[in-house]
DNA sequence: GATGAATGAGAATTCATTCAT
DNA sequence: TATGAATGAATTCTCATTCAT
């Protein structure tokens, strides 16, 4: 099924259409006809609409967190792991521009059965992070006086709101850059 | 307008029905029941359905950024300052568990020019960040080295995501007790 | 609600647009160009498309129903009450052959919940038969040897075959003269 | 063709799922599955979904008319015909509880083409009922003041409407018994 | 100003039928 | 013959917005 062509098509054309009208814009058949397929095929691979996006988050996210923690698993400390981290997340996002709307934008939505499934899959991509903050934490690396979580919090929110500035200012600069200084802001803080 | 009896209860109402059911789910029709006028009243004081989401943000966020000035104007410090600002900024969303909602998941729309209106809002909120960093640079309590966007994203980001947080835990645990744990967090950073 | 003009106008453009095309051929979009109302304006009178079947069916059966029991009402022997009752089935049905051509057709679908609101309005018709029954066997004028419920369905089957074959016949000859022949039929039976 | 084992699978399945369903909600998805048929097969043997419905009912009633006649010319007298007929429509239906849903809801249908077909179908079995009165009058056994044409209508309408009662009741008790009484009601009347 | 009945554009989804394999 | 993936026409219902009262 995930490798028929059909399959495929109907999901990067959804990333494509969903990004440049939003999820509420984007019609079926508006898929269906950047798919290059007819509308009634979209409903032999997925049950409805909503679970187009759901799918399109799944898959795309799915290549992103296996993606990130392949490279993750290379390094050693907690540092260079968060190091990986903030790097991995900026490349895929800036590969994926349309990515980047939808998970910034679209995914926000509130339809509960939406969030409830697109949470699943963003806590396997949290796990990744909560992984690097317990290693920092058993190897001395990383304060223990703070709740994990929160760490994972502040990482987070961190990367996911220079992702949104970015998106919001059209991506006219490259995140790529800000990979040296958001690591050491992370670790040292804002303070001298 | 703004201080009419029936502008004030649109405004309410909408916050509520929008925190309840999510923007796209809140029918104007449902707004204007349980703000107890007619739909066509709605109309008289709103330009679309649109204006309802916006104006409900700009005077919820009015009033917000207005007490976090006036709280944070009385400390010296950029420290004090920031502590002060992530109390009010958990403070006053947990006492308007309804707003939390509708600002954690419900702004979150692409519609460009929703955003666009949302942005405007927002930025003065920014805004206020943007001066402590100024103040914490200027007076040599915060580093130099890193740009002050940046600080200024992940100061927002890590508030945003712990909110976030919260309300998806149906916001069983208190807010408020994290204050000190995340101002040493974005102050020291994450390493001993 | 029943005495809004613009519900009558659904009701009556629902009888004529379903007699003519059947009730599943019988857009709802059809039905609000008849009646002159808009499409939406259906479902401020009507829940869903069904509920117009039913509620025809329901409007125009209490009218008949309450008519025949009157004349009904006015005779004193089974006898003459059965002559009435045949001679009332045919003249209202005459009189309004759009709702011949639903009763007899369309409402013989078996949608089970569409079928389970008509047989419930479909019951209290059902009753005037048997209380003419009922009235037979106690004043002594009908048998008492068989099950009244058979007696019914006899009554009933033939009234409504015979109501068909005069749909399925295009209404080309007068219902009304076969009262008398075949109330002689159903009181005497068909042997000499 | 009729018999081919395909033919034979689609036409058994189609009976089923039709009284299970109803026609309209009768996909012929469903109908191929149950059959164990691809959906392209259908279109080999039937020419599309109505045929099928057509199909299904001449094949049925072939046989049920056929051991109907068969069965009568055994029989000398109207009377007995007229008994044995009964018992024939009631017995038949009775091992075909599909089938009998089907004739007694399903082919209601007013779409005026499939009607037509149905209608000449149905002719036939009108046809054994006619020659039943045909016989009865003229060897003096049923009464010649009144409309062969209306007695047929009556013996036929009395036995759809117990058989509809009976269907609509879930077939809870059994029809057979009713057998005598039915045969005692059409001929003698339901005047003592 | 206030009402709420009426409007009608708009969109998701179904399913009979086709046709390349 | 047989398959079943693909098609796309067709239709119900929703809901923001208007406007006569």
């Amino acid at each position: 099924m995930r490798d028929r062509p059909k399959y495929r098509q109907i999901i990067e054309a959804a990333v494509e259409v969903i990004a440049e009208n939003g999820y509420h814009a984007s019609q079926v058949s508006k898929i269906a006809k950047k798919a290059k397929v007819a509308d009634g095929t979209i409903y032999l691979y997925f049950k409805n609409k909503e679970d187009i996006l759901i799918s399109v988050f799944k898959e795309k996210m799915g290549h992103f967190i296996e993606k990130t923690e392949n490279a993750i698993n290379e390094k050693e400390t907690a540092s260079d792991r968060l190091l990986t981290f903030i790097k991995m997340h900026y490349k895929q996002l800036t590969e994926s521009p349309y990515l980047a709307i939808v998970t910034q934008l679209e995914l926000r939505q509130s339809k509960p059965e939406l969030r409830q499934e697109i949470n699943k899959v963003l806590k396997s991509y949290l796990d990744v992070i909560d992984s690097i903050v317990s290693l920092g934490i058993e190897n001395g690396e990383i304060r223990s006086d703070i709740n994990p979580q929160l760490i994972r919090q502040m990482i987070f929110g961190t990367l996911d709101e220079t992702v949104t500035t970015w998106v919001m200012k059209s991506q006219r600069y490259r995140l790529i850059d800000q990979v040296e200084e958001v690591h050491r802001l992370l670790t040292k803080g804002l303070f001298k």
